[in-house]
DNA sequence: AACGGAACCTGAAAGC
DNA sequence: TGCTTTCAGGTTCCGT
């Protein structure tokens, strides 16, 4: 279940295993997952490649290949992980084996894509201003946000608002900001837009910084959870100790703090 | 145009 | 214990 902070270290990942590199052998099973080509036409294309340049904006990964380029969207549960060539991955959608490495990406649920095209995906062009790669400015949202009726937690999770923030990041971002969730997004001052821009910003590096190793942990999985609000309604704040409570905005668990996060103005 | 809700999937956890 | 329900960090489509 990735957001921008997963995507960036799958793209940091990516670097590593195959940025410069031939792909010598790809295999791509047929699934939903997959657009832009037949299953053999992408093995064909894949195999002998070779990858210039691996990119993130927002949830999506760019791969420049020579012969073309592959998109990839994480979906909920997409993972690219490296593993021993007789290794068997379990859920694999596709395998692409440079020299030195067998790269797989994993995605049990199916929600993820992986595109193999000429030319260029709307959606990538779509995509509002990334934090990582253009920063975010806050007066730029300010405007882009200050007329809408709907609330700024769903706001936040528009991607051409602002791409990569997604569930997690928009929940732990208000909290830093110490703005309700449910407010709308036309209520916030250019001074509370500002405060959220610097949460995401913290959020971000803060989750980047828990991520650094070799492979993402999605809080699901287990493991402990690192987050300030995320999943752990019921518990108490950490700045003012109140319980934390958990509400549904579009269909999407919005966990925050009754206390300092007050539904002021 | 804008919004809520269902749909797409599987697996883990909670509920009974 | 075991069956059933709910829920999951994403996006898209459909009806109002």
């Amino acid at each position: 279940m990735p957001e921008l902070p997963e995507v960036e270290m799958a793209a940091r990942n990516l670097r590593r295993w195959l940025a410069k590199k031939t792909i010598v052998a790809a295999r791509i099973p047929p699934s939903r997952i997959l657009r832009g080509a037949s299953p053999p036409e992408m093995e064909q294309r894949l195999t002998g490649a070779r990858v210039e340049r691996i990119e993130r904006r927002g949830k999506w990964l760019r791969l420049t290949l020579s012969t073309g380029t592959l998109w990839s969207h994480l979906g909920m549960t997409g993972k690219w992980v490296r593993r021993a060539p007789d290794d068997e991955e379990k859920y694999e959608r596709a395998r692409l084996d440079v020299r030195g490495a067998s790269v797989r990406y994993r995605d049990p649920r199916m929600f993820g894509r992986l595109v193999l095209s000429d030319d260029e995906m709307p959606e990538w062009h779509t995509l509002g201003p990334d934090p990582l790669v253009d920063g975010i400015d806050p007066r730029a949202l300010y405007e882009r946000v200050h007329r809408s009726a709907r609330s700024i937690k769903e706001v936040l999770l528009d991607q051409t608002v602002l791409a990569g923030v997604g569930n997690i990041q928009a929940a732990e971002a208000l909290w830093r900001a110490r703005v309700n969730p449910t407010r709308a997004a036309k209520s916030l001052s250019a001074t509370e837009v500002a405060a959220i821009v610097r949460g995401i910003d913290a959020s971000i590096a803060y989750t980047l910084a828990d991520e650094a190793g070799p492979e993402i942990t999605y809080v699901e999985e287990g493991g402990q959870n690192p987050f300030m609000v995320y999943a752990k309604s019921g518990q108490p704040c950490r700045r003012c100790k109140t319980r934390l409570r958990q509400i549904r905005q579009g269909g999407r668990a919005t966990v925050f703090c009754p206390k300092c996060q007050a539904k002021r103005s």
